[in-house]
DNA sequence: TGATTCTGTGACCACTTTGTGACCAACTCA
DNA sequence: TGAGTTGGTCACAAAGTGGTCACAGAATCA
């Protein structure tokens, strides 16, 4: 996937630059409003990062003229911050405006909704050692091992426990989220059996924490 | 259009009611996270609007909820503002996260900008390996073979997951762009049932992945 | 206007998923 | 030290799911 970052201010280029190829994009960038058009015509990219502040032409006119032919996701990154500058650039086509300064993961993750929204990336596998879980196909795969397809709801509490990393989430949260319609203890001491039974060969475990909660953790070799 | 609005301050629930009026749009609107999943089920909104703080249920496990199933836009509307809640957010499937307080202006344009992409009509012509999709004729057409005439439904259905790639598409969200008076899993188990026997003699064929929904992919040789 | 197609519905079936109850060991607390 | 709680285990049965088939009314077509 490829990011056109139109920026002319170079350290935050780099800083970008370095963080989207960490996390697997394929990075070209402009420094002026002319250039950047230009460079969105011979590189045809997936999305685009937009200052407004730029030497040539200025970014609310290069968004403009995006988009008058193109539907590719674009992201405002600007240092006005008014409501007004926002829904004007909103307005003008972008999908997104984050005020300078911003976190990089930050970013990455509004990256990531637009994307997920225009249909441009399955949703992202989450890891924890060598296991990864597909969340289209309610998988678990891991290196010389079968896949392992889970149920509605084992798939909803091994995600959950993915997402947590390997910290402990409070056994009433998980409930919640399970089952927001109501459950209780019971149902989630014998969802957590089957789904340790389905998992007992892997490299990851649902440790428990009695009165706190469960973790996902790897095993120790 | 519809929205939700779930949110347990009512002087905030007043404010964005009003505004979101005039704007033209419906409004209905919870004040905690059950009433909120039921509120979704029977209003079947075209957009929410969320508060994470909420009583009897809290606004993630809303959010995780309503995004297994649907591809609603979802807006959260939160004073949690670290980068990590922002992250959690947008990665429990909504589709921008707004800090308070925030301006009424800004949030129509963030929801005008996210509606915008909703139900975006299809590229001209779709193909998966050697099968291409004809939108205007309602024909599926592959070298060395008849051209495959579809019935209006029959059309629908192979759209959306042409357009889908060779991802799996969840249930409710095929039932809820095909039908969107209302349909049910029955329908679409026997809408699947004649498109399959339709394409049979094609390279692509309907994977069905239980408890998750179905995915267009091509035959292996 | 009759023929044909489309679509919603019901039924059946095999299988899976899920909620529940029961039992037990370990732990906590008064 | 006994009562109560919790987490793990096991089995049962109800509910749900996906696939298949056919029926009948509505819609469309010639």
């Amino acid at each position: 996937m490829k990011v056109l970052i139109v920026e002319d201010d170079l350290v935050l280029m780099d800083v970008l630059s370095f963080t989207l190829r960490r996390e697997g994009y394929e990075v070209v960038h402009a420094q002026d409003g002319k250039t950047a058009l230009e460079q969105f015509d011979t590189e045809n990219p997936t999305i685009v990062l937009l200052d407004l502040n730029l030497p040539q032409l200025d970014g609310l006119s290069v968004c403009r003229h995006i988009r008058q032919k193109h539907d590719t996701p674009i992201i405002i990154l600007s240092v006005r911050d008014s409501d007004e500058e926002v829904i004007e650039g909103l307005r003008m086509g972008a999908d997104d405006y984050m005020t300078k300064p911003f976190s990089p993961a930050q970013l990455t993750a509004r990256m990531e909704t637009v994307l997920r929204r225009v249909g441009q990336s399955a949703p992202r596998k989450l890891s924890l050692g060598t296991a990864t879980l597909d969340p289209e196909r309610h998988l678990l795969e891991q290196v010389d091992a079968d896949p392992i397809q889970f149920s509605p709801l084992e798939y909803s509490l091994i995600e959950l426990l993915m997402i947590n990393g390997e910290r402990v989430l409070p056994t009433q949260t998980i409930i919640d989220r399970i089952w927001p319609g109501g459950g209780d203890k019971a149902m989630l001491k014998q969802l957590v059996y089957r789904l340790r039974q389905k998992i007992e060969a892997c490299d990851i475990y649902i440790d428990s924490v009695p009165g706190v909660g469960y973790a996902l953790v790897q095993r120790k070799r």
